[in-house]
DNA sequence: CAAAAAAGCCAAAGCGCTTTGGAAGACTCT
DNA sequence: AGAGTCTTCCAAAGCGCTTTGGCTTTTTTG
């Protein structure tokens, strides 16, 4: 069933029912009904490859998927999916996965905005000064950035959470807690989140007179192994660190494990903090000794992403506005005064 | 730069440049040679949209996403994607991730091959005469099924590792070691992996006139809480088994963690196997102690299905051929002789 | 009541490609 | 040399929608 059979047997033109059909005000409201009523009951749906010659438009968000034999893809991803999926669907927007190479993701964006292959596209695990926020800028193409960049000077919209303030916050615990020698395994520090969440970690301890030593910070990806190794390098040395800020909780798994190896407990000789973006198949209540943490659902940053995807699309919104969401600081057992 | 401009600075017609480009052979090679020549230096690319509606392609695959509050998407499906993505990004293919009510797929798979949005489809986590097989099969829109389903009258194809076989031989090494009661702690039983497996052990078990006790095999999703909850629940009752075979790397997580609480060892009081995907954050080897495996990389196998999916596209491949990797078992210190 | 404005509809021209049905010229064959 | 066959190219007709420009008809206005 297409338009000119619709059309057809409601004897009107293909204009008519077109523009009856997408809202236009140049129709007959009686007309009108007529026309959506038919089209309901013979269940009539545009023809998407046809709109899209016409209009430009494509019903799609974009995602510039880097691939490669040494890339992993983030397991965050999958989290920020089930969100983004969760608004997509009421809304009958698909996704879009461009696989590009990693070294060269800039070809990629090119033939997506060309080809109009999506209306709006999402950058995530920014860097600063990403140049993939300013080939996007000047492509035109509306986007939004999950994290934010750094040294640019125009503004964009992001959503981002507060990792500063998240890192900031459970460093000051455990200084309050006594802590004076703390170590902070991070992510790659390439990339934004991990600098502000040293950051973060800075600020409080300078608040104390305390610093962060260049011994005590330990930037990896985060997998078990990583956790593990950046521990045990850590707790060996000779001003080991009383406590630790971990920025994942599968590096944390490893920490744990270094920590047992070690003979050493958590948190009679170590506290620990992670943070948690809440996956459901691994929960810090379940530690082994139950891991403090700042929280923050990446799940829900993704549905939120959709949300504004779609508006800035629809023109609903627009300019560059950043939206940056507090973190929850969870105090569980495993933070304890530092030892004597 | 589109087809018009093209044929016009060629001083030939849209058909020739169009037939020149696409390889057809009625076109002298000279003629070819220009055109494919002037074509890369004005870096001529045909638009998709009007391509797609003239031919019906679309170039793209498609993969319906369950989406839901209650949902969550299985973390494997990252790593998958991971090896999908190596393959496609080598063939310009990208992906349609359509989200759906995960209680109404069909919909979603109707729309999506009426619309012809994709070319072809993947099908991950079948169960037993999985309505979405049938469904597709009828659609006649190409795909391939990841995993296998079971009780249809009609082939299809299908990419599968060989659970049964793989966990066959788990267990014949278990029992082989002297082990009498076993234990399964299984994904979700209305999968047909899960069901494999659970043959598997069964049959290596009877080949020594043993059994899977009713009380012996758990089926969870598989999260670090499960794998815990169901290794207590085990290991606490009265003929609590000597060796246990876990579906992932993530519940054996949590199995250790029970093992631990109740103050037992590996391998001492209990001999571990778990499957593994290969997950480049979370390996066997980095247990506490080294966790034998049944190892399959589902990142290979995403490469593979979407090869034959590129095939079955362009009339490659054709049939219902069903292809089963052989697993590795790798053992590590996980496994040991039954206690006495 | 005539002129101007508004409402409601339509024919046709795109969007940029593929593909059908020829047609002209070059070649072969008897 | 004329008929038949390839080879090589083209004009034009789709694909199914949106949108422009215009044409009636009705309503408003001075």
């Amino acid at each position: 069933m297409n338009l000119k059979q619709l059309s057809h047997m409601l004897s009107l033109s293909q204009t008519t029912v077109s523009r009856a059909l997408n809202g236009y005000p140049e129709v007959n409201e009686e007309t009108r009904r007529r026309v959506m009523d038919a089209a309901k009951r013979h269940g009539y749906r545009p023809n998407p490859s046809a709109r899209r010659l016409a209009t430009g438009k494509s019903g799609m968000i974009g995602y510039v998927l880097p691939t490669g034999n040494a890339v992993d893809i983030d397991p965050h991803f999958v989290e920020f999916l089930s969100g983004l999926g969760d608004y997509a669907r009421s809304h009958e927007l698909d996704l879009v996965l461009s696989p590009a190479d990693a070294d060269d993701q800039e070809t990629t964006y090119r033939r997506i905005v060309a080809n109009r292959q999506v209306d709006a596209v999402y950058i995530s695990s920014p860097r600063p000064a990403d140049r993939r926020l300013a080939l996007v800028s000047t492509l035109g193409i509306p986007f939004i950035v999950h994290g934010r960049s750094e040294g640019f000077d125009f503004d964009y919209p992001y959503l981002d959470i507060d990792n500063e303030g998240a890192f900031h916050e459970a460093a000051r615990l455990l200084v309050q807690l006594g802590h004076k020698r703390l170590a902070l395994i991070n992510g790659d520090d390439r990339e934004t989140f991990a600098i502000h969440r040293e950051r973060g970690v800075r600020r409080a301890l300078a608040a104390s007179g305390l610093t962060l030593g260049e011994r005590h910070v330990c930037s990896l990806t985060m997998t078990e192994e990583n956790g593990y190794r950046a521990a045990r390098r850590l707790l060996e040395q000779d001003e080991a660190p009383t406590a630790i800020v971990c920025s994942s909780l599968i590096m944390a798994l490893g920490v744990v494990r270094a920590v047992r190896d070690l003979g050493r407990t958590i948190p009679g000789d170590l506290s620990l903090v992670a943070h948690d973006d809440v996956f459901p198949w691994l929960r810090p209540e379940n530690f082994p000794v139950p891991l403090s943490t700042t929280r923050s659902s990446i799940r829900l940053a993704g549905a939120r992403v959709a949300e504004r995807l779609a508006a800035r699309i629809s023109g609903l919104e627009e300019g560059a506005r950043g939206e940056v969401w507090p973190v929850d600081l969870v105090v569980r057992g495993s933070v304890a005064g530092a030892p004597v």
